[in-house]
DNA sequence: CTGTGTTTAACTGCGG
DNA sequence: CCGCAGTTAAACACAG
């Protein structure tokens, strides 16, 4: 687990026409156990929440839970995500004890300084003792938490690589920066992660690559509440059985193609198979 | 040519 | 220590 900190965003994010700047500054680094999530969160309503569900910040809640700086953020229905954000931008920290700060902050750049009178946040602003400034420090997601925000966030629950970057840059001003190894990275992950799934252009939306949606059965994957890491990869069954019969030179012998990862992949479908 | 997508590999860090 | 998740780099193929 990492450290308690708040992430904040000290300037005001005044020139971005998006609504969502106005969103709070601040997002937590807290990994605290999902349990209090839990609580907050008996519902996992359709695929496209449940993936999320009791792992990433943006956990489906339902309303009591929302805290007031998620109410904000609903409230601005400018843009299409703002729906989604209703129900994803739950926080942690609303639950946490740490002052309502949310987790999953609205699009649209954290750096966007909070204008709400929101009395959590500001409850949180006027807490120095946590309040630091980690203007462009690395967020505490990993890539394929940001990849699924980015996707949750969508109203169509897919989007392009493209749309994924940018996502990504308005949220976390962090990733503005070197952005040839870290888009390296979510090109990585994307293909890498039986999680996401690839959804072929349609001839009327013409264009460059495809669309990214999460794969339906991937629920759960940040289960535990640490969305850092994952509790467990989610395999998709046929890509494994794809990869394990690509792979697989003859009968019996297993490829160290991969190396440990494919070892444990073809351990894993064998006794599958067994059972 | 550039962006997208795939794959391999090496590495770090965490948890059992 | 070992296995796994995640990160980063890099090479390559392909499509717009």
């Amino acid at each position: 687990m990492l450290p308690q900190k708040l992430y904040t965003e000290s300037s005001m994010s005044t020139a971005s026409s998006n609504a969502m700047s106005a969103m709070t500054s601040t997002y937590s680094m807290n990994t605290m156990p999902m349990s209090s999530m839990n609580t907050c969160s008996p519902q996992a309503p359709a695929f496209g929440s449940s993936i999320m569900n009791s792992g990433m910040p943006m956990t489906t809640m339902n309303g009591n839970c929302m805290p007031s700086v998620q109410m904000q953020y609903s409230a601005i229905a400018s843009s299409p995500i703002s729906n989604m954000n209703a129900r994803m931008s739950s926080t942690m920290s609303s639950v946490n004890g740490y002052g309502g700060v949310s987790a999953l902050p609205g699009r649209g750049d954290l750096s966007g300084g909070d204008i709400s009178p929101n009395s959590a946040l500001q409850r949180a602003r006027a807490d120095k003792t946590y309040r630091r400034s980690y203007t462009h420090a690395k967020p505490p997601y990993s890539y394929i938490s940001l990849i699924t925000m980015a996707i949750q966030n969508s109203p169509q629950k897919m989007l392009t690589l493209s749309e994924i970057y940018q996502f990504i840059m308005d949220l976390f001003p962090f990733y503005r920066q070197n952005q040839q190894r870290w888009q390296n990275s979510i090109r990585h992950s994307l293909s890498f992660n039986d999680c996401f799934v690839k959804v072929p252009r349609t001839p009327d939306k013409p264009g460059k690559g495809s669309f990214w949606s999460l794969h339906p059965d991937s629920g759960n994957m940040f289960e535990n509440g640490c969305y850092l890491r994952r509790q467990k990869r989610f395999k998709d069954e046929k890509k494994e059985m794809q990869r394990a019969s690509h792979k697989s030179p003859s009968h019996g012998e297993i490829p160290i193609v991969r190396g440990k990862r494919l070892r444990y992949t073809m351990v894993t479908i064998l006794i599958n198979l067994i059972i």
